[in-house]
RNA sequence: GGAGAGAUGGCAGAGCGGUUGAAUGCACCGGUCUUGAAAACCGGCAAGGGUUAAUAGCCCUUCCUGGGUUCGAAUCCCAGUCUCUCCGCCA
């Protein structure tokens, strides 16, 4: 959520801003319902300033004996409008909630203009792209023949845009997994935390998939509102809603593998085949919470830090900016690490790194005491992939292919295969 | 699932329908004392919002959440959430 002095005091500079990523700000609309919210909010606050005086008199009143009646007569004449006042002033402000909650973060100046991801920025690549002496194939094809992965009993089961894997796949993703957590806890200095994969609502506005994006997820039945984690990005940040973190607790990092879910609404007919686009897949996700000035510095440490797992991998990749056509809803800077997969002969994203700055943290109260002034101020939160764990595996599968469909076993995640080196 | 108890400031813990945003203790910050520290003593110390040039004043809201009663609610009523104890079931 933007800050609402900020609209109220630049609000031209706001609306150019937001234009810029293709939203359209009515400001006339807006000056309009400010105007109302307030005089009705002054308005109420001064009848409610006048009931309480008279109440505590009549309560000083009837201590000393005196009659109070006049008093009475005199807060009577109150009540309704001041009952009117405050009903005008929640369903008043109550819009304008819902006209902030709607409205994305201000993309930071350094974002390229644009309108999709034709138009995000390159910053950098690494790494050889391989060159085959044969015709490479996809994971898919890989996977079957090795007998490792199988869409047609994930479809039986329960339906498209799922998998099952067996045997020396299964184990790769498992060690994919365990590699990347002992990887950013070890080196990296995250805390590892175990969290629910189920939400509530107040969790999903915290983190700005609710209320505009209900579509891409999954929500349990019943009364609770309770919805199925589309990354691990919800539980952990919101694990700082209505706090106030010490100054010695910063920065605040932390890391979760948990499942992911997505609806995949809107996307009929992209990716369907294989592992790329799947309505579950496991992913490794990076948090972090820092003070304001910290946190462009933080995204480099963050991107660094899923780029170190590619590196070790030593798996092709670049590094884009995405353009403000491109960029998520709540972030106003996102660098995505594109792998290079042979399979498909491009480029294509594996982590998502985005800061928020406090747009996430506003919108949760999650806030840090700063001891200089002894006040609590927003955090600002900064998060990636570190990696999704199911398009490592094709990035493996496909960059680490041999002529007869076997596949290698980078270096690093041998000893997370018992010592295998080659999958057939 | 059944029965009971509870939810108050960073923590612990008082609180009669009326000058209670809230006693007291601890923690924390500042000061006095001290070579320094501790102790002792003095003072300060919630959050969100509005207004404003203001991080100054003033005002509003908040004692789990949402309704209600009342001139006035932390205190009374209703619904819900969560925690604890006991029983049942269970990975």
């Amino acid at each position: 959520m933007l800050d609402p002095k900020l609209l109220r005091g630049n609000l031209d500079e706001v609306a150019t801003k937001l234009a810029r990523r293709g939203y359209e700000l009515d400001t006339n609309a807006f000056n309009e319902l400010e105007a109302r919210r307030k005089d009705l909010q002054i308005r109420t606050q001064e009848l409610q300033n006048k009931r309480n005086t008279i109440s505590k008199g009549i309560g000083k009143a009837k201590a000393a004996g005196e009659d109070i009646q006049p008093l009475l007569d005199e807060v009577a004449s109150l009540g309704d409008e001041l009952k009117a006042a405050e009903e005008q002033l929640k369903t008043l402000q109550g819009e304008l909630r819902e006209l902030l909650l709607g409205m994305p973060n201000l993309p930071d100046d350094s974002v390229p203009d644009g309108k999709d991801e034709a138009d995000n920025r390159e910053e950098r690549t690494w790494g050889e792209i391989p060159a085959f002496d044969f015709e490479p194939k996809d994971h898919v094809d890989l996977g079957e023949a090795l007998g490792g992965l199988d869409f047609a009993a994930a479809a039986k089961l329960t339906g498209s845009r799922f998998a099952v894997m067996h045997g020396s796949l299964a184990r790769l993703h498992r060690a994919l997994t365990q590699f990347m957590l002992d990887l950013h806890t070890t080196e990296h200095g995250y805390s590892e935390t175990y969290v629910p994969y189920m939400v509530n609502e107040a969790s999903l506005y915290g983190t700005g998939q609710l209320p505009k994006f209900a579509e891409d997820l999954f929500r349990l039945e019943g009364e609770q509102g309770w919805h199925l984690i589309p990354t691990a990005e919800v539980p952990l940040t919101n694990l700082l809603r209505d706090e106030i973190l010490e100054a010695d607790r910063l920065p605040f990092k932390v890391l979760a593998h948990t499942p992911c879910f997505r609806s995949e609404a809107g996307a009929y007919g992209k990716d369907t085949r294989g592992m790329i686009r799947q309505h579950q897949f496991d992913k490794v996700e990076l948090v972090q919470a820092v003070r304001a000035e910290d946190s462009f510095d933080a995204l480099e440490e963050l991107t660094g830090h899923a780029e170190t797992v590619l590196r070790k991998l030593e798996l092709p990749y670049r590094v884009v900016t995405l353009c403000t056509g491109d960029l998520g809803f709540s972030s106003a800077k996102t660098y995505d690490l594109e792998v290079w997969l042979p399979g498909q002969n491009k480029y294509r994203e594996i982590s998502s790194c985005s800061n928020f700055l406090d747009f996430q943290a506003r919108r949760m109260q999650a806030r840090w005491r700063n001891p200089d002034t002894g006040k609590p101020e927003l955090l600002h939160t900064i998060n990636g992939s570190g990696l999704a764990v199911g398009r490592t595996l094709v990035a493996v599968l496909e960059n680490y292919q041999q002529k007869d469909g076997s596949v290698r076993v980078p270096e690093v995640l041998r000893p997370y295969m018992g010592g295998m080196e080659l999958i057939r």
